[in-house]
This record gives C-alpha cells, structure tokens and sequence, in this order.
RNA sequence: GUGAAUGUAGCUCAGCUGGUGGUAGCACUUGGUUGUGGUCCAAGAAGUCGUGGGUUCGAGUCCCAUCAUUCACCCCA
C-alpha cells in the first residue's frame, strides 16, 4: 500500500518554500504600509453561507465544492464569505466605520488539476468594507501592481465595470437581444449560457464567440449616471497614482456577488491561467447576506501562480546560514560539543552538529553545504590540551581558542566569531 | 465532467526495428588528504521499468485494461 497524495494537493518542500516564505513577507510588508490588518478565518463553514454568497447557479457553488453533506459543511472555496461572515458575526462595522482586511490561506474547490490550478491552493485576500469612494478601488489595485512590481514580476491590469442593479438589468435586455440574433454562431456552451449567465458569454474563449461579441452592446456604455461618475473616479485615482492599465468591456466575473469596479492581474506566462489576481467591488453582499448595508471591494491573489511566476524568474533564493559548525572527532570531544552546541543555541545562535560520528572531512562537508560561516574543530588532542581550532569558512583563516566553562566559552565564542 | 500526452534510481532523463536495466547528469555515502568544506578524481549505494493481464522461446520495448501524473477544454486565483 504506496500512500501518496491526494490529487490536486500538493507537498511545498524546503527548497521551495523559501519562496512561499518571501511572498508573504513582501506581501505582509505591503498590506501594513497601506493600513490593513490580518483576520484568521477558519477553513469550514456552514454549505449555506457558501451558496448564498458566490451564487447557487455558480459552477464553485454547483460541482466544485468540498461539503460533509451528512454535517452541511463545506471547506472554503473563496475567502470574500467567510470574511464577511466574520465582519457581520462580530460587528466589526460598529468598531471602525471603514475596515481593511487581509487573510491568507488555503482555498478548496474540486476541479481538475492542472498547471496554476490545484484543489488545493492558496490565496492572499484582502478586502475593505464600508467605503464607497472609487479612491478604495484605486487603492485596491495601486496597491496589488506595488506588490508585483516589488516581487519584480511584470504583470497587466484589466478593468472594468459591471455597473449596478439600477443599470445592469438594461444592459443585459439589450445584450440578449445582441446574443439572440446570432444564436446559431456561438458555440454551444454560449447557447447555454445565454439563458443561464449571459454576461459569461463576452469572455468566451471560442474564437467563433469571440469574433461574434466584437460588437455586442458594451456595459461601459450602459452605466447609470452613479456608477459611471464612479467608473471615472477609479481611473482618474489610478492615473493619478501611475498605475497601468487598460479597459477590457468583456471581463465580467465568475462570482455573482460582484457589482461596478471588476479588474484582474493578468500574465502571459502561465498558460491557460492567466489570472494571477483578480477581484472586485460587490456593494450588496454584506447586507444579502444579513449585515448591515455596507459597501465592499477586494481582490485575491493566486498564491501558487505567483510563486509559478517567481520560480520562472529563476533568482537563486540565498538560504540563509548558519552561524557555526560544530565538529567533533571521537566520543569525547562529540559529547562535550553536544553540550557546547546547545548552550550556544540557548544564547540565540544557529548551530549545527553532526550527530552520526562521521569524519571531519565529512562534517566539513556538512558545515560547507549549510552554509555556516564558522566551524569550530573539536579534536581528541585538542580537548586534552584544553582547547579548540576555530575556523572561518570564507577566510579559511583559524585560530585556537582555550576552552572554558560553557558559558564563558559561549561569550568568548560569540566575541570571537565577529572578529575572525 | 471532456480530450490528448506521459509513467524507467530521491530528482532530470537515455534505452533504435522485442534479445542480460544505464561508464548518463544532479543529489547521497565513502575514499584520494592516518584530522579540514565549496573545485577535481575514484569507488559505492540506490530500480517489482506505475499496476494487472495478453502476444512471444523471450516484453522496459508490442496489445488490452487499470491507476497516476501533466497539459488543454471547462471554470477560476
């Protein structure tokens, strides 16, 4: 019986993770500089919440999920629900008028994986609630492209606007009747989708579709005087903030809950996942789903496409060091070190030992491949004449030391190690 | 859910029209240096050739099934 791991889920192994690690420290960095603060969320919530918030006719919602049907749970799809779900439990609307948040996590959806998409897969999520100004909607995406461009990765921003209920139900009588008249030229899953999700229809990937929605009605044109005096303000904040970007009228979203300011961040460099962020503004959701009527904007971050993005750059990630090797030969040196070895650990310094009695040769080697800068040699003859070789990796450069009682000789050590 | 491709050492891969599994690279261990790393050299260890059937004197190689992986569709971050 050979276990191995569930399809879709994924081992981040040493090595790799350092890159994981540096994302998120960049990323933990960024969201501080623009004043949000984390809230953990747990991985299961009730199914309901889930179908009420992305949309019951939703493909996450219909197939997608991972549900105890037997206990009416489901392990998260999307962190927008479980945040708001939080926001609206603790009434986080009373404390501050305006909140930002960021959670970072894991998301489960049962797809089939392929590259950039698992069943398991992580997300940086960050939301603000309760602004309407497009100001946020700039910020929003300022501070996505600060984040990219900081982990040096050139990726392109969308934009668009989906327009709100006072605007959207016009435009889309006027894009069935568009999609009506050239029924028999779309493809059939645009056929279905014209009666299911119309809108879904103007990001069809089918070039046949494509070539037919050229010249559908545009929602940009449609607007209501309100969101399109909104759509304005975004561009002119993100003008005024430098970011890059360019409209694209046929990105709509495949989440319900989402109303005006839609956008992604998009790369060429992943294949069929081109998405490596996305999001948006949904101004009904926290009340539909029984908060108070507050307004909301946020984006996430495809974490496992980032990281695609950042092994592709090929920057050798310099792992970090250690401070000292200690190397023993023969029983009695390696138990006085066992002990030297630890007390410097107590002091706050990264050492290693080589626990397995093997030759010097081999612990240098050791000392050598993790990096340490200093190695300090305890030989027989050395422990019977009272001292110890220390020795600078780079430098090659060694001095004797005489060995003390072990806390002297962690302060004589720690002094030495700075000035060898 | 649909389609295609690929499964040989821990990893990356050779292996032609069936004839004993590789002086292959990386990684690992040991040695060259009786006690000194990164380079170099040598040796060593490591495999039910995804699994199960079939064809054949003989299958890693051909056929069927099955499982897994990958890419794409779909969908999405």
């Amino acid at each position: 019986m050979n276990i191995k791991a569930l399809n879709g889920f994924k081992d981040i192994l040493p090595g790799e993770v350092e890159l994981w690690q540096r994302l998120e420290a960049v990323a933990r960095d960024i969201f501080a500089r623009f004043n949000f603060f984390e809230i953990r969320l747990p991985i299961l919530e009730k199914t309901d919440l889930f179908a009420r918030a992305i949309g019951e006719a939703t493909d996450i919602v219909e197939k997608e999920m991972y549900t105890f049907v037997d206990k009416q749970v489901t392990m998260r799809p999307e962190a927008t629900a479980s945040l708001l779900r939080a926001y609206i439990e603790h009434g986080l609307h009373v404390q501050k008028p305006v909140q930002r948040l960021f959670t970072i996590g894991p998301m489960f959806r049962h797809e089939r994986p392929q590259k950039g998409r698992l069943r398991q897969f992580h997300q940086m999520d960050v939301e603000v609630l309760g602004s309407v100004s497009p100001r946020v909607d700039a910020e929003m995406m300022a501070m996505g492209a600060m984040l990219l461009g900081e982990l040096g990765l050139f990726v392109s921003l969308e934009l668009n606007s989906l327009g709100c209920p006072v605007c959207r139900p016009g435009f889309r009588t006027s894009l069935l009747a568009f999609l009506d008249d050239r029924h028999r030229a779309l493809c059939d899953d645009c056929k279905r989708r014209s009666a299911t999700n119309p809108l879904r229809v103007l990001d069809c990937k089918n070039p046949k579709c494509r070539e037919q929605v050229l010249e559908a009605p545009s929602l940009q044109d449609h607007l209501c005087a309100d969101c399109a005096d909104h759509f304005r303000g975004v561009q002119e904040g993100l003008g005024q903030l430098g970011v890059q970007y360019s409209l694209n009228k046929f990105m709509v979203r495949g989440l319900d809950y989402y109303t005006r300011t839609t956008f992604e961040f998009i790369t060429s460099d992943l294949g069929a996942q081109a998405a490596v962020g996305a999001g948006g503004r949904y101004d009904g959701l926290v009340e539909q789903l029984g908060g108070p009527s507050v307004p909301g904007i946020g984006f996430a971050l495809g974490m496992e496409r980032l990281v695609l993005l950042l092994q592709q750059k090929e920057d050798k990630i310099a792992v970090s060091g250690i401070d000292l090797f200690v190397a023993a030969i023969g029983e009695q040196s390696s138990r006085h070190a066992f002990g030297l070895a630890h007390a410097l650990r107590t002091s706050g310094m990264r050492v290693a030992m080589d626990l397995e009695g093997r030759s010097l040769k081999s612990q240098m080697k050791q000392a050598g491949k993790l990096g340490a800068a200093h190695v300090l040699i305890l030989g027989e003859d050395e422990l019977a004449a009272g001292k110890a070789v220390l020795r600078n990796m780079a430098t090659k450069q060694q001095q004797e030391i005489v060995l003390q009682e072990e806390g002297k000789m962690v302060q004589t050590l720690i002094l030495q190690l700075k000035s060898l």
